[in-house]
DNA sequence: GTTACTGTATTAACACAATAATACAGTTAG
DNA sequence: CTAACTGTATTATTGTGTTAATACAGTAAC
C-alpha cells in the first residue's frame, strides 16, 4: 500500500484521512482488524508513536476501537467514517475558498483555475 | 487595513501574499514606500522579526527592495508581484486538487463541492 | 506456560515558526 | 549636529509536530 505521505504537511492527521478513505471505499469492512501500530509505521515510514496517535483520533471519533494486546478493528458503523470525510472535504474546500479570497480571486476565477490546472 | 491572518497556518508567508495582492491591485505603485518594518509589525500584530524576514523573501524574488535606514520600496517592476501571484494560485489550487484526488474525489465531485460551500 | 505478538505510556531530543528583547548601523528632518 | 526614525543582526525562549528509544501490560498461538 503506497501512503504517499506529504511531508509539508502534519503526518498524523494525514494517516487518520487515509483511513477514512480506505474505510469509506469498503476496504475495510466493519470489524475487521486493521494492520498494528508498528507494521502500519514501517509501512507508511513514520514512528509507531505517530500511527498510536493517529489511531486515538479515529477511536475518539468513532471510526475505530482498540482491544488492548490484540489490535485495532473498524468500528461496525463504517458511516462514521464517511460522514468525518464528508467534514474534512468540505472544510478543506472553505479553507480553500477563503485562501483564494484572500488573493483576490473570485468564484468563477477560482473555477477556471481548477480547470486550468486540471489540464496539465 | 486589516490583515485577517490566519493563525493556523505560518505568518510570514500570509505577510508576504498579502503585500503581493496590494501590489497587484495597484494599492503601492513603483518606487512607493511600504510602512516601516516596526509599523507594520503592530499593524498586523506579529513580531518586527517576521516582518522583516516577510520582506526580505519578498526582495529576493524582486517584488520589493530596501534601502538601509531609509525604507522598503515597491519594485519599478509590478508585473512581477502579480507574477509572484499568479503562481502562488495555481500552486495553491494543485495541492488542493491532490488533496481532494487523496481523498477519492473526482474533479466534477470537486467542482460540485466548490458551488455548494460557496452557498453557505 | 512460554514466546511472540499486540496496545499503551513515558521521556528525551530535534526541527521549525514565531516571539521577545536587544543592539548596531544608516537616513533624514529639525 | 542631533534626535528620531529607518533597516539589520543576534540571542534566548516558547509551542508544536515528529522522531527515537524504551518499558510495561494484555492477547494469542504453539
Amino acid at each position: 500500500m503506497d501512503w504517499e505521505l506529504n511531508k509539508k504537511r502534519p503526518l498524523c492527521p494525514q494517516i487518520c484521512e487515509q483511513l477514512c478513505v480506505m474505510i469509506a471505499k469498503g476496504l475495510f469492512t466493519s470489524g475487521e482488524r486493521l494492520m498494528s501500530v508498528r507494521d502500519l509505521a514501517v509501512d507508511a515510514g513514520v514512528t509507531p508513536n505517530t500511527v498510536q496517535k493517529s489511531f486515538e483520533q479515529l477511536e475518539q471519533k468513532g471510526v475505530i476501537y482498540s482491544i488492548r494486546g490484540s489490535g485495532w478493528y473498524v468500528s461496525e458503523n463504517t458511516e462514521v467514517a464517511r460522514e468525518v470525510l464528508s467534514e474534512l472535504i468540505r472544510a478543506k474546500t472553505a479553507s480553500y475558498l477563503n485562501d483564494m479570497r484572500s488573493l483576490g480571486m473570485t468564484k468563477d476565477e477560482v473555477l477556471r483555475q481548477i480547470e486550468e490546472v486540471s489540464n496539465e
